[in-house]
DNA sequence: GAAATGGTTCGATGCTCGTCTAAATGATAC
DNA sequence: GTATCATTTAGACGAGCATCGAACCATTTC
């Protein structure tokens, strides 16, 4: 699936919007472990350090440098993100790179994409 | 500004404002603080219900009926929501009806958006 | 007023999560 | 093969959070 697909996706089928019908139980559990991935602002500023690298993608290295924290927690939250399948990891040689998968978080901005439209409904 | 605007982002893939500069201590502290008032299934859940009820509101007695919770633990997690400014109550009469606060939720959805509008940006 | 109904606040409890230190794994250089 | 650097795993501790029962405000009705 590619960013295109997600994108023509927003005003109809694919995620399931969250102000068109209330979120079922198994939807609302899925997408708030989704959420609580994000929810952290050590993971926050990672994914927006990786994103915002040059050439999309970013080494452990720099990224344990820009906080006050151990190597082991800088990696628990990579982990963290890697299981929600927001970033991905590859290694090569010796340092681990990482990239972002832009359709989970499309996914998520695309969540409350319809809720902020001002009135959307009658 | 629709698709084109889309179609306009190159190999990187990623134009969600999250991904344009790396976010600051204080910036992410904040936003991590509100998204992690949504990171909750049964707080996702009452935000679709609320948001796609009719009329734009929705009293307190219809929420609570739709979990298997408890009266103070539905209100526990509307207090967390309208903290974080992402609802707003209102008594009339007998019973306290909530409504969805369009600004805050526009910015989580801006925040993660693959079509980033442009007034957004600093 | 007094009673009844709708909502919120107050403590307490059990679980989850972020962080650390210590140890293990992976990869390169000598 | 051994030394060394980079990263992950394992285990443990403390803080925070979701949930509950009970007590507490607000509004209507008698």
């Amino acid at each position: 699936m590619t960013a295109a697909t997600l994108e023509s996706s927003t005003a109809a089928a694919c995620c399931a919007p969250i102000a068109r019908e209330p979120l079922g139980e198994g939807d609302a559990a899925e997408l708030a472990a989704l959420l609580k991935a994000v929810a952290d602002p050590v993971r926050l500023r990672l994914l927006s350090m990786i994103g915002s690298h040059a050439g999309g993608e970013a080494c452990v290295c720099d990224l344990t440098d820009a906080f006050d924290l151990t190597a082991p927690t800088i990696s628990h939250h990579l982990k963290v993100l890697r299981t929600a399948e927001l970033i991905s990891g590859e290694r090569r040689g010796t340092w681990v790179y990482y990239r972002i998968v832009p359709e989970t978080v499309a996914r998520l901005g695309a969540l409350f994409a319809p809720l902020a439209e001002p009135a959307h409904r009658p």
